[in-house]
DNA sequence: CTATCTTTCAAACGGTCGTTTGAATTGCGG
DNA sequence: CCGCAATTCAAACGACCGTTTGAAAGATAG
């Protein structure tokens, strides 16, 4: 039998990871199990705790494998602007679309499971899970980092409590996009094929984040801090 | 024996309701097990579907308790701010401020259980399970429709499909912020003492927004609509 | 006190969970 | 072609899940 190349060599590992991508966005973490799991990628029941170890690492190697290039493709973003302006300060509206650009990108790699995965991604920020939140946090870290520094030497006068806050609401804004898209139709009759153009939400995403960070300071604001 | 009075009526039903919110907040609503809650509650193990029926109608029961007073303030904290101004233009923060008004008062309720709910609330906007969205969307029907009116009234130059957006993008602020206040923790050391000071919140809140929803409006926008 | 209704209780139900096991199968260098 | 390692497989493990049951206990009205 010549045609038996369908399954190359340890393509079992992908097709786990693509079907726990979709499985976990549809129903949670806990809501699919392992039988589920392993009859959408069409391997055996054992095959994930022989190749992973744990269920608990397969959630972990379904996350790695798309935000450690993600954040890495938001790091070089930020590099590249800053050696494009050497020793000037950013506009903060690049700063913005340096990191809200990866996961947009993502969303139009419909057929790759990108899409899956940022909605994934966007629940995951509120996880029940205390374990699931840490390694969220871990793989976050050090885009975060890099972001929170560039954000400070765009907006020196902003007092430094304020600014983690608006950090936090745009982490907020953009994470609840991504992750209850349907909620949108909730709203509003939303055609739903522009739900998707990265494009066209990237500049509505822009524009309403950078209005926000950009806020006036108002005085009870300015005396807490 | 006269001290027997600490259960005095049908405080069982209360004490499910509280130790169901807490643990559903802790670990979700697939991780927190009728077990584990009916332990912290105190009742016996039959005592929820005794009273509720299920484990998803004590789910409906945890969000109406809260979600229908919450609701129904937002509701009439938007009729007297046009009761105040009759035939007038609301302004846009003054809308905000109404809306995220209610759910700010009830994050100082900490000993009421109102903090744990709120917190509860922001996880399940992202929530996998169809059928608690569906619930979530039910509830929050009504008070969306008459806050999309307001926001239409208050902006009526502003494209509808952008004004929808922006809604969304709002909405998902208030969620995440609220969910997620240990993610602030992550981006900068910031101190818990203020975390849930709700007055200031709300001003950093109402800030935000305002600027965010009054965005200017890119020609790349405006062609979309 | 008795009869009736409500509530609590311990025990068990069938089912699904993540994981483990040991044998069968496959891939492949020598 | 053989021998060995990697992989797949069916079956079973103990644990926990939400729910049900029927009897015991408590409250209430006549």
């Amino acid at each position: 039998m010549s045609l038996r190349a369908i399954k190359p060599q340890h393509e079992t590992r992908t097709r786990i990871l693509d079907a726990a991508e979709e499985l976990f966005m549809q129903h949670g973490f806990e809501g699919a199990s392992m039988r589920m799991l392993t009859a959408k990628a069409g391997v055996n029941l054992a095959a994930v705790n022989y190749h992973f170890g744990s269920k608990h690492a397969l959630i972990e190697a379904v996350f790695r494998r798309r935000l450690d290039p993600m954040n890495v493709a938001r790091i070089a973003a930020l590099d590249k602007l800053e050696a494009e302006a050497p020793g000037r300060v950013l506009a903060a509206e690049s700063i913005i679309r340096a990191f809200i650009g990866p996961g947009l990108r993502m969303i139009e790699d419909a057929k790759g499971g990108g899409r899956n995965f940022i909605r994934l991604l966007g629940r995951t920020y509120t996880e029940p899970a205390k374990s699931i939140r840490a390694l969220i946090g871990h793989l976050y870290g050090p885009a975060m980092e890099r972001y929170k520094a560039a954000f400070e030497r765009a907006l020196p006068q902003m007092p430094r409590e304020e600014l983690v806050w608006r950090i936090h609401f745009m982490f907020g804004t953009l994470a609840y996009t991504l992750a209850a898209t349907d909620t949108v139709q909730l709203i509003a009759g939303c055609k739903p094929e522009d739900r998707y153009d990265a494009r066209l939400l990237e500049e509505r995403l822009a524009a309403f984040l950078t209005a926000g960070l950009n806020a006036p300071l108002k005085n009870t604001i300015r005396k807490a801090a």
